[in-house]
DNA sequence: GCTGAAAAGCACAACGG
DNA sequence: CCGTTGTGCTTTTCAGC
């Protein structure tokens, strides 16, 4: 299922889900303009073919004690394909780091992470991160405040 | 309601409802330990006092067409307060930004941007980004993959 | 605070246009 | 493809513990 599949009707479900993960399939139906059973279908196709691929509560951070928000900018020693699997692995089990990605340019890996407060991050990046074996370099950017916070996948 | 006001049974809710949203009241209570009643007025309560901030369907970028994510770190020409304001309202109505921090160091600003491929990144980049008034450097981080998804709270 | 029962509303399958 | 109907489950409220 392609986007180019998607009719105007799949393009209102899935901008009312990105705004509402729990909206009824009542209400979703009412708001796209047909009934009931037919909306449902298309959400299960949508779910099925992983144009959906999940739904998830959003939690406020800094109300559960969250406070900080950093990018780490991650460079290998070396850049094997098994390094970077290797620390790809290892990113997976640091609970502080919330997103990961692979990129291109100076760094190897991006890292969004999330800490209690500016001890907790500093402990992170001083004894896990730059202790690590594979790690070469690391810098990093503590955010001020998030300013564009839901950017809706605009289908 | 602070963290310290979560007992065992809504930390346990707050990790169901990040797995997953759409989960029956009826089975989250099952997987809580408690009773469907009570279940759902713990919802509420963290629904109410901001700790849940909503649902959201989870759609996947590729299979929509949207086949580049990357990062932009944005410097200011100055720093005052209108200035980042008014940047800060601009991104607003970038529909390529899907996230912004305003952040400490180099830059003032980091992106996530999304795009259909890379010329709508490059051209997003030179056209708007670099001529906007306000912006002095941009430096960009393409994505090749993103190897930690879903970071979940671990409330 | 929790539990249990009852009414309204919803999800989902089957069938027909 | 969509819509209508009908059944079973869920949500939600209201007592009572």
């Amino acid at each position: 299922m392609l986007r180019a599949e998607l009719d105007a009707i799949d393009i209102k479900i899935l901008r009312e889900l990105q705004r509402d993960g729990r909206i009824t399939n009542v209400e979703l139906a009412e708001r796209v303009g047909i009934s009931a059973p037919p909306c449902l279908r298309r959400v299960r196709k949508l779910e099925e073919a992983g144009v959906i691929e999940g739904y998830h509560a959003l939690l406020n951070g800094p109300r559960l004690g969250f406070d900080l928000v950093a990018f780490c900018m991650v460079g290998l020693k070396r850049q094997s394909d098994s390094d970077l699997k290797a620390f790809a692995a290892k990113v997976q089990q640091w609970p502080l780091v919330r997103e990961a990605w692979m990129v291109n340019g100076d760094s190897d890996f991006l890292l969004r992470c999330v800490a209690e407060n500016l001890t907790a991050f500093q402990d992170f990046v001083i004894e896990v991160l730059t202790a690590d074996e594979h790690v070469d370099t690391v810098r990093t950017m503590l955010t001020i405040r998030q300013v564009k916070q839901l950017g809706l996948v605009e289908v």
